[in-house]
DNA sequence: TCTGGGGTCCTAGGACCC
DNA sequence: TCTGGGGTCCTAGGACCC
């Protein structure tokens, strides 16, 4: 049984003619438009209306001029090249998007405190609070908009409705530049004339699986028996698109989660599998990792590597510790045993083409001072052990010349890592999440 | 032609305990 | 000795997202 429609409107919460409450449309996606090449065109206006690329050996940013060309994230430079002669690499001020998009995000914030963060580059918000201050939700965002381009000169593109899924639609329907607002009474006409691709959760593999069957539309979806979309999906994808294409979003709005695992990876073009390439890269990766596990004093238990082969296939392996550790070498011991045994698996396999090192189930606050992490001393795996006491006490000591005179001042060195650093730390900071 | 880096969530089987 | 179920944790793999 459906209830009414409830009455378009504005503000707050209507009532249908069922008597129940129905939310009105306050949540809003923002999402910056082409963020690393708008960056760029802001600080070289040469550059505006011109395809750019922001990379080198891989694409990490198009601007919408390179775009039309079929340039994207992820493309190697090469290939962007071919596509389009004429795009223009450009070398990425990175310090320059933390801080154009962390200002992008407080415009936001001196709206409402409800602000999820995503990424450096988008968030949600709810605005149902705060309307009788700064008009409706579609007004607010039209000020976010016309704020973030005057105050920062960058695009950003808006998407308003009842839920997080539809306004991240609305949102990506908006670009460039734009603002969706999706009126709570025609929410089906709008999803059901959409793309799958556009829903969350929907990526190549089940695009694949439902071109197959020739559903191309949100629409088509909805019409599917949720016994056909379980068949093909399996339970919990198919329970969670058939809820979506209906419109039922359980998703609360999140405005602060904390991280359930941080990583580290590098990719290695094709190396031989062997000790003198292995070692060197994981004590740098968990270098970057166990910095960062313990400036927020987030010790993990479970220590999990990737090694991806020279075909491409990736291979996982890890092992849960009864205590917590972030000291870097305990953790490139750890993530050494694991890669061991990944290859001794797979004793075909001479050349590797990735290394990854990834620490979960992290402590939600572990007191340094009172309890130290686990030191792995190799007879024994006992926090507080005199090697455990050594590694970590040389940990801080790093930490703290770093955080005085910069990464770069010290570091597990070698002389084998130029590989390693095929994309830019700076970079590869932005996407870190904070723990 | 070979494909970067940092994350989340889900599944499925097995160990282990009650 | 066999049968049975529920719950939790761990491991490995995969899809997806930005």
């Amino acid at each position: 049984m459906s209830a009414a429609p409830p009455k378009a409107s504005g503000i707050g919460q209507v009532r249908s003619e069922w008597g129940e409450m129905a939310d009105a449309a306050t949540i809003l996606h923002a999402d910056l438009d082409a963020f690393y090449a708008s960056v760029e065109q802001l600080l070289e206006p040469s550059l505006r209306g011109k395809p750019i690329a922001v990379g080198g050996g891989v694409v990490l940013a198009a601007s919408y001029e390179a775009k039309a060309f079929g340039v994207y994230g992820g493309m190697s430079g090469r290939d962007a090249r071919r596509l389009c002669p004429q795009l223009i690499f450009v070398g990425g001020h990175f310090s320059d998007y933390q801080r154009l998009g962390d200002a992008a995000i407080k415009v936001i914030g001196d709206f409402t405190p409800l602000v999820e963060r995503i990424s450096i580059d988008e968030a949600f918000a709810d605005v149902a609070g705060c309307t009788h201050l700064f008009g409706t939700p579609a007004e607010i965002a039209a000020t976010i908009r016309r704020r973030v381009r005057t105050e920062l000169g960058l695009p950003i593109s808006v998407g308003v409705a009842r839920t997080k899924h539809l306004a991240k639609i609305a949102s990506q329907v908006a670009k460039p530049d734009g603002l969706v607002v999706v009126d709570p009474a025609a929410e089906l006409s709008f999803l059901h004339a959409l793309q799958v691709e556009l829903m969350w959760g929907v990526g190549p593999v089940t695009r694949t699986r439902l071109d197959a069957i020739g559903v191309a539309t949100i629409g088509q979806l909805a019409e599917l028996s949720e016994r056909s979309l379980t068949r093909l999906l399996g339970p919990a994808a198919g329970e969670k698109l058939a809820a979506l294409a209906w419109n039922r979003d359980p998703r609360q709005l999140k405005p602060h989660r904390r991280a359930r695992s941080a990583g580290a990876q590098s990719a290695l073009g094709r190396k031989p599998a062997v000790v003198q390439i292995i070692r060197p890269t994981l004590l740098h990766l968990a270098d970057r990792v166990a910095t960062r596990l313990r400036a927020k004093a987030r010790p993990g238990r479970t220590v999990t590597v990737r090694v991806r082969f020279a075909d491409m296939k990736s291979v996982t392996r890890s092992i849960t510790l009864d205590a917590p550790v972030c000291t870097t070498v305990t953790l490139a011991r750890l993530a050494e045993n694991l890669v061991r045994v990944t290859l001794a698996d797979h004793p075909g396999e001479k050349i590797i083409s990735l290394l990854a090192i990834s620490v979960s189930h992290l402590e939600e606050h572990w007191d340094l001072a009172l309890e130290l992490p686990l030191g792995l001393a190799d007879e024994a795996l006992r926090p507080g052990s005199p090697t455990a006491m050594a590694r970590w006490a040389a940990d801080c000591a790093i930490d703290r010349i770093r955080d005085r005179f910069g990464w770069e001042a010290i570091g597990y060195g070698s002389a084998a890592l130029e590989a390693v650093r095929s994309v830019p730390d700076a970079f590869r900071r932005l996407a870190e999440k904070d723990l």
